[in-house]
DNA sequence: TAGATTGTTAATCGATTAACAATC
DNA sequence: TAGATTGTTAATCGATTAACAATC
């Protein structure tokens, strides 16, 4: 209950391992072996058989692995078999781009309705997402017990609005804004880093040889 | 030249440290120590300063560091100081998203030009970025000597974008689609999987209590 | 059976934390 | 000087990799 003793990169590794299954299912393939992941996904081969362990898997000696049932049990590990309900604050450019990207739904969220400041939004649908007005977060998240917000918000709003989240009963915020949320402990933030990813992909560049940025 | 030799949480944590000095800085704080911002960032302040170590910030002891002098050094250290020119494909929403986003030229890239499959959006602004058929991608980029790519269009067109990319000389690209890209080595690739961290928070709000995810 | 593959236990490696010395 | 804070060296911890036993 306390702590999920799955380790991070574990559970950082298990949607690549789905992607790359889901794969080999649309190509009609119904067996592979960890080694084989391995080799593909670039992961010692002993780290995806721990891996396929942890969120349940089991294999066959000689045989390997039936990849529907890979695909079943690493879904119902990250509860992607089922989904929460989330509410989408801040329909600027992001947020309509989450409105419309496809696939949520296949991994575990459902966003029933978007919120924005600017009222001239509401009413407008995105994708199949009603867009609401601000002042009907609270009362429509405690009724509809809404678990998951997402923040796509400006910088500047992002706290405010995160405060806003937590007073309607959101316990996992996340978090498009590139800002340190201050919030009560116990209420889960998951933080997407678009400057960090970039700075990852930049400093790499340039460590890999004649490729200083330039000026 | 071959290996960075900087731990990747360290450079994860940097654009963190970044993000909170800017904030102080906007405060009008001039002075702080790593055990203020370990405080403030749930971070050991050990790490902290560890990770300014590695960054080659310098403090003094009894002061601490100077605020703009850590902005500085980091931003030099991130190569935040100087921008790559980088080329988008994929004028979707999420990439309309991104040309539209705030911050990248101060996050060390920036994109000079945006194509897409579609040529009914050949010539439209988005933003400043002007955007291209694709017949003109290859010769642009050479021309241009672009290092940089942003992949964002959708996962069925991602691998051949990708090859594309490396044809016409990218060495890093920064791709959004969720699909493991093949490559040649030497190539960099960054993956922003939005449906990891989606999972990632799932799973913690899940682990945190009675939240199973509804059905 | 022999061989391929799983799954587990032990060894290694690297990052985090603790202890402490240096210094303004 | 005394005390706060830095920066470094040593200890711990956890994840990865290696070795090997189990099994179809």
């Amino acid at each position: 209950m306390l702590v999920s003793s799955v380790p991070l990169p574990t559970l950082r590794r298990l949607p690549r391992y789905y992607q790359y299954l889901a794969r080999l299912r649309n190509a009609g393939q119904d067996q592979v072996s960890a080694a084989h992941m391995a080799e593909v996904l670039g992961v010692h081969h002993t780290q995806v058989r721990k891996d396929l362990a942890m969120a349940g898997c089991q294999g066959r000696p000689k045989t390997g692995h039936k990849v529907a049932e890979l695909i079943a049990t690493i879904e119902g590990f990250l509860h992607w078999d089922s989904q929460s309900d989330a509410f989408l604050v801040g329909v600027g450019s992001l947020g309509t781009a989450l409105l419309n990207y496809p696939g949520f739904d296949k991994a575990g969220a459902r966003i029933v309705a978007a919120f924005d400041q600017d009222i001239n939004k509401a009413g407008r649908k995105i994708g199949e997402t009603l867009v609401l007005s601000m002042d009907k977060f609270t009362s429509l998240a405690e009724r509809m017990h809404i678990a998951v917000g997402i923040l796509t918000v400006p910088a500047e709003a992002a706290q405010a609005t995160a405060d806003l989240m937590v007073g309607s009963g959101i316990r996992a915020i996340w978090n498009f804004a590139p800002v340190a949320l201050d919030l009560p402990k116990g209420i889960i933030v998951e933080n997407l880093e678009l400057f960090t990813s970039l700075a990852l992909l930049l400093r790499r560049l340039s460590d890999s040889g004649s490729a200083a940025p330039e000026s």
